[in-house]
DNA sequence: GCGACAG
DNA sequence: ATCTTGTCGC
């Protein structure tokens, strides 16, 4: 699949955080739609060796929720793990193997936030700006912004709000006696989009929804053998 | 200075 | 993310 050059990658911390800003204003919250999303994509990647980034893509058809197709790709990264900057450690691995994609995705869901970000530029919303098209973000943890009232039942659920008190996500309790997941938009997609359809995608008692689930399990399995 | 801090 | 087996509980 090809994709926009939008930026170099080998910069500073602070390089990385001016790019952030500016980027930011690209960023386009809209109703997904639905009738038209029939391909999502899950990515996530692994670490073989300190500094060998693995990334996998999954695509699955939402009418079975079964793979169509699957691809990887390795590179060496250089950027540190820095909170808030996970693409610029990240995104590079990503789009090497997104150039292996020969599917179309109509939505790309990634390991991480999409607009629940400090600069509101998480990885999905940043690639969403690289591959121009719908993304989502679903992280594990919560990188920015507060909530409170979640209950432990499953399908419980609460807006992620910025200090200013702006919804900038939903924490939604996918599994009973599990952490929550911390779903936002990325781009091209909005709040109310991005939780309908990823509480679609949380099949049986998984946690995490098909496309990242799945994309997890293919990174862990090339890795560990 | 202190606490928070995606993967 | 990664180092790591069995085990308690739904």
């Amino acid at each position: 699949m090809k994709y926009e050059k939008l930026h170099e990658w080998n910069v500073s911390v602070e390089e990385a955080i001016k790019i952030q800003n500016q980027l930011r204003s690209k960023i386009k919250l809209m109703p997904l739609k639905e009738e038209k999303i029939r391909y999502v994509a899950g990515v996530d990647l692994s670490f073989p060796e300190p500094n060998l980034g693995y990334a996998v893509i999954v695509v699955i058809d939402l009418f079975n929720m079964s793979i169509v197709e699957n691809v990887a790709a390795k590179e060496k990264v250089v950027f540190d793990y820095i909170p808030g900057l996970l693409a610029f450690r990240e995104g590079p691995v990503f789009l090497k193997a997104w150039e292996n994609l020969k599917t179309k995705p109509n939505l790309v869901v990634f390991d991480g936030h999409g607009i629940a970000h400090p600069r509101g530029l998480g990885i999905a919303s940043h690639m969403g700006l690289w591959i121009n098209l719908p993304t989502i973000g679903v992280a594990k943890s919560k990188l920015y912004g507060f909530y409170k009232g979640l209950q432990q039942a499953k399908w419980s659920e609460v807006p992620l709000l910025d200090p200013s008190g702006n919804q900038i996500g939903i924490v939604i309790r996918t599994k009973e006696n599990a952490d929550p997941i911390f779903v936002s938009p990325g781009h091209l997609c909005d709040l109310d989009s991005a939780s309908k359809i990823v509480k679609k995608m949380c099949l049986e008692n998984n946690r995490l929804p098909e496309p990242t689930r799945l994309a997890h399990l293919l990174t862990q399995k090339i890795h560990r053998r």
